[in-house]
DNA sequence: TATTGTTATACTCTATAACTATA
DNA sequence: TATAGTTATAGAGTATAACAATA
């Protein structure tokens, strides 16, 4: 179905969510295959990017990071460590704890990954004019915010996340 | 981060991109979330809405629809029949094959999940001009346009999905 | 011989709960 | 007593391969 300007506005506004809908499909599928390619699932991935952001790690301040169980970190850390990505260090001070740190491999691929983000960003958006791009972030702003606001009400009722993650 | 005007092209592409992304996340989660409420999967949920475009069908059909194993079908339809959306019928003229069929609860799940899309269309758009509007979805528009030919053009050179699906 | 859907097996992500080793 | 991370157990989604029933 084409976009027209003679729909009406329920109409319009049924096509853009269906744009975006797709447009997550799409995205997820290329994000997929993109880190298969270097032995990544989006899970894996993620925690990379962590691991990036904040340097050699717990495993309990990874689980509070990405909000998810402190088993499935131990997983994730095991996956990516028998795929070479990162190793489990001691940590200093604490002996139970241990340090996710970056193999040579894994901080060279999370800094691909960025470097690639940023090859994509042209990629999608290079061909567009400036006050076209202007627009489609206001319209994705405020889409946002619309969207941030239901997640929060929805999540006020309910807890966030695991029980164990914080 | 704050979105400038004043910011390098590069960078105005980067928060592009960064929104999209951010957007699919917290997508995802409203959706997963909406369907835990109804007792439904994202997964599962893709099944109902094929069943809902194409009638009873058989595992086989829906497998090449939603381009999965037809052994991942089996377990789809194994949780939505244990939950009581659908039923498995027989074939009327081939007995190795089963027909998906809606329960009554399905089909009314089914179309209540297309209702409140719209409903949510009216969320996310309502608030925005028409000239906004438009502008968003032009841009939608030459983002996915982007994606697809991506994808497509990487999809060439592998396989796409599971041996098994077609 | 080809096809439908199953069972067998395996991998990933996710969760809770019990437990070990340390703080 | 509390915390870090593991093992135990469970459920969902996904895949391939072998197999039974039927075309």
């Amino acid at each position: 179905m084409k976009y027209h300007h003679d729909m009406t506005r329920t109409g319009r506004q049924e096509t853009a969510l269906d744009r975006i809908l797709e447009l997550v499909v799409v995205l997820d599928e290329d994000l997929t295959r993109t880190l298969e390619q270097r032995g990544l699932t989006t899970s894996r991935a993620h925690l990379l990017w962590e691991l990036q952001r904040s340097g050699p790690s717990t495993q309990r301040a990874i689980a509070t990071a990405m909000r998810v169980s402190t088993r499935n970190i131990t997983g994730l850390v095991d996956g990516l460590v028998a795929t070479g990505f990162v190793t489990r260090e001691s940590h200093p001070t604490d002996r139970r704890a241990t340090l996710v740190t970056f193999t040579h491999h894994g901080a060279a691929t999370a800094q691909r990954l960025l470097d690639e983000q940023q090859e994509f960003s042209h990629l999608l958006f290079g061909g567009m004019p400036d006050k076209q791009l202007d627009c489609f972030v206001t319209g994705l702003d405020q889409v946002l915010g619309v969207l941030r606001s239901a997640v929060a009400q929805a999540a006020g009722a309910k807890n966030g996340g695991p029980s164990d993650a914080r």
